[in-house]
DNA sequence: ATTATTATGGACTAATTGGTCCAGAATGTG
DNA sequence: CACATTCTGGACCAATTAGTCCATAATAAT
């Protein structure tokens, strides 16, 4: 019965993260994990120990994936203001389309495990540092290329960008109205004026 | 040996809104309920239904504390922009002090369960609005008093400070770090100058 | 004191949970 | 072909899940 199999760890990987992405870790179960990662229940145990060590494995692939597209959009060379704008723009249009709800991955486990999982903590937080980072970055470029003003402290501003982002996508999931996504990001980008 | 009860149904829900709150919708078991609410498994289903009733009360439960809450600080004499000022320094002190992480018992639901359960998904909905209808009142009062630019849409900042203090209690999850909070709490209310 | 009401503990489901284990089947390598 | 390795299906486990049911016990009303 058992068909050949050539198995790409790092896709099961993705596989799994996508279901704790949309159910909750507490909402997955093992069956719909292994079904999604199409590998069998001792398998699964052989490669990846348990839910738990999969979750955590789970954050880290997402890391991965963020710090890959924002590497990305970091390297387009339109103005730093503008990749802020649409990094915001993004995020309203994802969260009010069709099946767009799920946010962000990081938000998610932020919110339901960071009080109970000190571990998986540590990695989210690790997460939402990357984010940080990237905004930081833009920031920078920014003042550099004279549409920031100097005296706004880059740090401070990365931080409320992360958290911005973040709130957008938690009223978001309550309410996807483009409307009021919108003008939570239009007010929110005031601050870099 | 049933001793005695005079039994306090919204006492009660508040008991159940509490483990909500702490550990989620999934991570809460029937068992936790009625240990939280100190009533028998049978009553539990003779007076609420199921869990998922509970849930559904619970939530309306938490809506009537906010009202309240924020109706007793609406009606304080300070200058409502400095009462916008004070509500975000409360999120930002209780994110950082001890077992003060839960958050928001609104922001964790519409997290958690807002995508997989429409009717949840309205009751936070009308959650937010309060949160809204609140900032919203205290803008057009901070214009009125002069503190606030009157070019400003009020709507749109409510919506803006709605998901701006989500946005704060999301990031303080995993990261509860007073000097970064600070510094977002401190950046998004300069949109109100 | 008798009745009607209310609440209770605990027995009982049926299903599902995460997790273990192993005999056997498919595979790659000699 | 034969061997070692890898993977698998499925049996099995103990614990827990949400939820039902009922005989009994405590109370309140008459």
């Amino acid at each position: 019965m058992a068909r050949p199999r050539e198995f790409d760890t790092t896709e099961a990987l993705n596989q799994a993260m996508q279901v704790f992405w949309s159910k909750g870790y507490e909402a997955t179960s093992l069956s719909d994990l292994i079904g999604a990662m199409e590998l069998s229940k001792s398998s699964f145990y052989d490669t990846f120990g348990s839910k738990h060590e999969v979750f955590l494995a789970a954050i880290e692939h997402y890391k991965k994936t963020i710090t890959a597209q924002f590497s990305a959009v970091s390297t387009l060379d339109s103005p730093a203001c503008k990749l802020i704008e649409s990094l915001f723009e993004r995020v309203v249009s994802r969260m009010t389309e069709e099946g767009g709800q799920r946010g962000c991955f990081l938000n998610n486990c932020a919110v339901e495990v960071a009080l109970h999982d000190p571990t998986a903590a540590k990695l989210i937080g690790g997460g939402f540092a990357i984010v940080e980072d990237t905004f930081m970055a833009l920031v920078e470029r920014g003042q550099r290329e004279g549409e920031i003003e100097l005296d706004k402290d880059p740090r401070a501003l990365a931080r409320y960008l992360t958290s911005s982002l973040n709130g957008l996508m938690v009223v978001g999931k309550a309410n996807p109205d483009p409307e009021a996504l919108s003008d939570v990001a239009r007010t929110a980008l005031t601050v870099l004026d």
